[in-house]
DNA sequence: CCATTTATTCCCCAATGCGGATTAATTCAG
DNA sequence: CTGAATTAATCCGCATTGGGGAATAAATGG
């Protein structure tokens, strides 16, 4: 039980300071005290604390209230870039995407890795990462003293309080700590996290969740996984755990549970095409869903069933996830949405059928393919929201939790 | 977004301080700040101020340190149960059922109302709900007067933040504001819930849940109903929504969408049974599930094949939860349990057949068949946990919010 | 009756946020 | 160009909080 002091007190406030700077902009104190409901005194303190420890910079420019401004000009705060830099990565199977980002989250670099990784040994995958990592921050013209901080974002359910990966598809082994696997091959402090978290952060610092603070998204990728914002933090099931929508059961065979990764992840959807020589090498370069799209065009009639039969399944369970979570938007990624229309359109039928009559004006459901670089970017927000909330007035680098 | 000033620092140890002394039964200032990480001092100065309020009362009996007790006695602390009375209340379709209990969520009186309420006008079950109100409160010996809250546990999808009951088998009509409703009929600041939610916290302050801040409860009566305790605290969607499992989907038939509840709520189980004479009336009267039991001893096939049938179907909804959520326990109770070892070994089966391999060992499932007692307690204790969070320093009795 | 032990309280300090007064930096009127 | 007006930011003093250490209270054991 976290006991209140004043020493709570001030990392709280300090805290949203530091967020209410970063979501708007250059900003001014009076309009951070009017935001965050502080006395103008009390972000005085803080901001003059922060400008202290370098996180914010103070900017001249750039008053933009009505013309007519008397008085004396306001000064504009912002974050300082240079603050801290990380590393953010997701992990795909048949792609690594790293990115090096600052203090503002902007990416400095990023390098994309199309290797197939899936089932090799732990050991390989960690030695390929390392060596992308690295890469990723010597083409940034840093070295690896300078960051902070690193996230890996991988597909799976991911422990993300111990860095466990408890299973994922691109591991043999379960259970596995690969967070002080990173953690002591880099010799900067990693953490782990499932990679819709990740994209999740990435769309509520920049995409399409950036006006909200409670939202949910599904990601379509070869694995299908859900992010919960909740309160602005992601929600992390009981343990920490990371959820995983493809283990969701949607109904029971005759000898076999049926879950909705059979239906609809990437194998399910491109099923014997998968084999085809063109084709099955497209799968392996990462592009089979661009691919799947092109025959789609050319009306294939199985893959369009395919495709169908896929989105008629991820409406059922967002339909499910909406009944239990009640979030205003469904934030729906992922590279199966290169299928195009008739996945997306199929999902959103789907939804709109299966969705209980009383609660079918809450939620709002949203589209966007989001690129690669924005899930490495995602899982560098993942690192730097851990930079935040950490007492940063103590210069310690380790935050022992 | 709240500002942390010292008022609220001293809301958050108070509130501590007030629920270790619940939750721990008399206990001394010495362990209350071992378990909270309070200094002794603070502590002293919380529970003078609690004492002064008249919120708990001190013990000088009760030590029960090992018997070599040399210096000062521990005075031990415990709840003043005079500081408050509360009315909770279970509304179900064919009976109502009320207890006032004291600030520790005693039951000081009950009330069963075998009344079948579905379907009538809002101001009929209104004019029900307020005769059984009041005649339960003078049951305990006491006047409305001396009822500090009211919480009314509904089936459905009910807005706890706002008091209105989007919608329930119970009310023909939908978006009802039912708190209103009922605060101006009493007088008495009255909330809503959703039943699942009051037997929720039921199970986390008396039963089932008692040692733990995460878990799920899942109801299966009439309606099928959910609860998410997330550390400590009921889990309410984005928007303040209670869940309602009946809705999630489980796929799709030839021209519907199946839902859980037509495969698991009590109509679905007892099928065309519930059209003969006999039983009829056993369902009319609330026995239904009790009398279906007794058929079921005596092997009637197709009854026992329904309760197979919907205890498959749970299990595979409680599998999806525990993937989503992943609570070390999910708490199952609810009138169908009554049903017998069929349903209850049904749905243990279904459900450890679909529980994904990687997270088998994450959550325990217990069944208790909760009486109807416990369900009306649980609404008192979510009254409760209003006033406890209430600012208690400020006399007025409205809690604006 | 007094030493010992343990629980609780008292006294004082550091930190926090806030309100009001003060200072700073600009525009506008003349 | 100068001074009044206006708005932003800071400074000062206060009330409140939690914590540490000393002091006090209330029992036991000899």
């Amino acid at each position: 039980m976290k006991t209140a002091d004043p020493e709570l007190m001030r990392a709280i406030n300090r805290f949203n300071v530091l967020d209410t700077i970063r979501r708007h902009g250059p900003i001014s104190r009076v309009e951070i005290s009017e935001r965050t409901e502080l006395s103008t005194t009390t972000v005085s303190a803080i901001t003059a604390s922060l400008l202290d420890d370098g996180l914010i910079l103070t900017r001249h420019e750039g008053d933009i209230r009505n013309a007519a401004a008397r008085g004396r000009p306001r000064v504009m705060l912002e974050l300082n870039p240079e603050a801290a830099r990380v590393v953010g990565a997701k992990i795909a199977a048949n792609r690594m995407v790293f990115a090096v980002t600052n203090f503002r989250g902007e990416v400095l670099s990023n390098l994309t890795l199309p290797i197939r990784v899936d089932r090799q040994p732990i050991a390989v995958i960690a030695d390929l990462i390392e060596d992308g990592v690295r890469r990723c921050v010597v083409d940034a013209d840093l070295s690896l003293d300078d960051i902070d901080s690193i996230c890996i974002g991988l597909p799976g359910v991911v422990e993300h309080r111990t860095g466990h990966v408890r299973s994922s598809p691109i591991f043999r082994e379960t259970n596995v700590d690969f967070a002080s696997e990173m953690t002591s091959r880099l010799d900067v402090a990693t953490i782990v996290e499932s990679d819709a978290h990740a994209i999740t952060l990435a769309h509520h610092w920049f995409g399409r969740a950036r006006d909200l603070d409670d939202m949910v998204l599904v990601s379509l990728e070869q694995t299908l996984g859900l992010g919960v914002l909740h309160a602005g933090q992601l929600f992390r099931g009981a343990g920490g755990l990371s959820h995983n929508l493809g283990d969701l059961v949607l109904g029971v065979g005759r000898s076999e549970t049926i879950r909705l990764s059979m239906l609809a992840g990437e194998k399910a959807i491109l099923g014997e095409h998968a084999m085809d020589g063109r084709f099955a090498e497209a799968v392996r370069l990462g592009r089979g869903m661009t691919h799947a799209q092109t025959l789609i065009a050319a009306e294939d009639d199985a893959l369009i069933a395919a495709a169908s039969r896929a989105g008629e399944a991820i409406g059922l369970a967002v339909a499910n996830i909406v009944t239990l979570f009640g979030p205003p938007r469904v934030v729906i990624v992922g590279s199966s949405l290169s299928l195009g229309t008739v996945f997306v359109e199929s999902i959103g039928r789907s939804y709109r059928d299966a969705i209980p009559p009383s609660i079918s004006t809450v939620a709002e459901l949203v589209f966007d393919e989001s690129a690669d670089e924005t899930w490495a970017q995602g899982a560098a927000v993942v690192a730097l929201c851990e930079l935040y909330e950490s007492p940063w007035g103590t210069t310690g680098p380790a935050p022992a939790l």
